[in-house]
DNA sequence: TATGTAAATGCAATCGTTTTCAAACGGAAA
DNA sequence: TTTCCGTTTGAAAACGATTGCATTTACATA
């Protein structure tokens, strides 16, 4: 392959000055003569000169490259916080390298790794469903490599963390079916041990509590993915039971519109036999019929929010305490939960 | 900020040895003695040694990074091809960058440039809606830049691409509406002058031709972005024509479902009265009700095989033809046009 | 003791930049 | 002519690694 970059060095010599003559005169350095620089701009442009990305990494010890761990990119929620991020770092010169762990703590891991390697500033991580052990990113917290957990974070590490207010939306979510009547509610939710599910499912309880409805633990599923097939799946468990819900909360949207697909089949009227909520305002949400009420993840300002944060730390020599921040979601009140009076 | 990182300098003055030594040690080279390799490559793991990217890109001018052009990340085809694309990096140990430009040309632009500066060793690039210029493109060909064009690509520009067969996916799809009864058909289409949409058109018009229908220029619109919102604006148009569709063929299944939903409200019976067919087979297609029949656009595999040809093309010192890969893409028919007999 | 040889190690160049420091230059003042 | 000073320029080190070549060892052989 013959794609030779052009280098300063191809220019100084073409003009027979030195390399530093050049590497200033590209610079605007006013230390060059009017003249020289002149001559020197129109060549580099003429030869179609770039400098290189690498060389100048090496130089600087700075890559102004962020790396985004996150366990999948098909995903909307992903999507919205890698727009969100990339909007913000493509502002302030900064490059995005994504690496996607498919829910493998081992991939998540190795990616990590490799990223740290000089090869970005900082990093912005998502942890998976898999992940247990936290040491590798204590040890990079210990090593003062900037690093912004969101949205899946975990207490047993000292950084900054961008995430939303899981347990009120939780609350919110419970609340806003209990307002329409529902006596009944179950909670369909993802992974456990999760954290996020357990701030939603704490959320959920709170609401219950609130206003003196029971908490019938068999009202309350499990799965490991959150997706529509295991809606279907879990819902049918959940109108299996003797005390039937005539509300439910699904921690994803499409736990949510699986379980509406089933209750449909199953002949139940949405919402007024049974009254569905989801979480994470995803577009199908809106489209399905009848039209999914949720709550606003927030995934764009997320995105904004941890690219800020991250930016900030790799670009401040100053030592910063590490921050949590939290932001607000909002609910979405649709077809799917809205009964009339 | 003192994260400093461990370089076989510090390893080498530890132990009193060149860096030379060190290096080799580490590359496990039959030249060093045993013993100090030992002695080397248990005090780099102390030291929690990790090789320096940066430098080794500089040194062995690759970077094992290739950068990917998308529009947008937020859109499940482009989600499924990167997919493919961090399959088959991954394997060989490249990483991916990602650059969307937001549908802009100009940003596609810059992007472009900024990744070729020594950042990449090569590039996949899927051109936006908006791009009518592609000298660019056709400069980094010449500088024998590696480069694969997949989905929306331009005859103008001699690299490799990868697309699929969009031509006769548009025919496949005419043809099923056909062989269901419909005699009526419309198309609607996404922007006039991408070119995946002029194939797809005729396939349509191939597919009328061949059965001998009628082609009534009216039945054939376009739009601009492909979306829900302009499904639904489009088929308004639609149906206040005077002769009514009996049978749709959406380029997109966003667009697919905007004419469902506007025909379930204007009372039509899907597939009965219309039947309709997208294009990409999203997961929302088979959850929307009545279920979407649909063309499968294989994101996966053309990301995939993009992946398998740019690296082959980064690691080959040979000068390779420039090929273009076609993709057979397959019908899936759901609810929504398939009619009882 | 001198020499040859193989094994082990080190030096230095290199990748493409930036930047510090020193040097060259030209002209003005002494 | 020297000295000095401001303006330009260049040499070289540095960033962190690899690698061709030279050198140093240790030991066997002449």
């Amino acid at each position: 392959m013959n794609r030779e970059q052009v280098t300063i060095k191809h220019i100084a010599k073409e003009l027979g000055v030195s390399i530093s003559t050049v590497s200033r005169a590209l610079a605007n350095n006013p230390l060059v003569k009017q003249e020289t620089k002149e001559a020197i701009q129109k060549l580099a442009k003429e030869m179609n000169y770039h400098p290189n990305f690498t060389a100048l990494s090496l130089r600087q010890r700075k890559t102004r490259t962020i790396g985004l761990l996150i366990p999948q990119v098909v995903h909307e929620f992903f999507a919205q916080v890698i727009r969100g991020i990339e909007d913000v770092a493509y502002n302030q010169g900064y490059n995005v390298l994504i690496s996607s762990s498919n829910e493998s703590f081992e991939r998540e891991f190795k990616n990590a790794e490799e990223l740290l390697n000089g090869r970005v500033d900082g990093l912005l991580a998502c942890i998976t469903k898999e992940t247990k052990t936290f040491e590798h990113f204590q040890e990079y917290v210990n090593r003062q490599v900037p690093l912004v957990f969101f949205d899946c974070v975990t207490d047993t590490i000292d950084t900054d963390k961008v995430v939303i207010d899981d347990l009120h939306a939780g609350f919110m979510a419970t609340e806003h079916l209990i307002q329409q009547g529902c006596k009944t509610i179950a909670f369909v939710g993802g992974p456990k041990d999760l954290n996020i599910n357990q701030e939603r499912l704490l959320g959920f309880r709170d609401a219950l509590k609130k206003y003196g409805l029971d908490q019938n633990p068999e009202l309350i599923l499990h799965g490991t993915s959150g997706n529509f097939d295991e809606g279907l799946e879990l819902s049918r468990e959940l109108f299996s039971l003797e005390q039937k819900p005539d509300g439910v909360f699904a921690t994803t949207d499409m736990l949510g519109i699986g379980v509406i697909k089933n209750a449909k089949a199953a002949g139940l009227r949405v919402p007024d036999d049974i009254a569905v909520i989801g979480f994470s305002n995803w577009e199908i949400g809106e489209i399905f019929e009848p039209a999914l009420s949720t709550i606003d993840q927030k995934g764009y300002d997320i995105g904004k929010i941890a690219t800020s944060r991250l930016l900030k730390r790799i670009d401040t020599d100053q030592e910063l305490s590490m921050m949590t921040e939290v932001i607000k979601t909002t609910l979405i009140s649709r077809a799917s939960s809205l009964r009339k009076k």
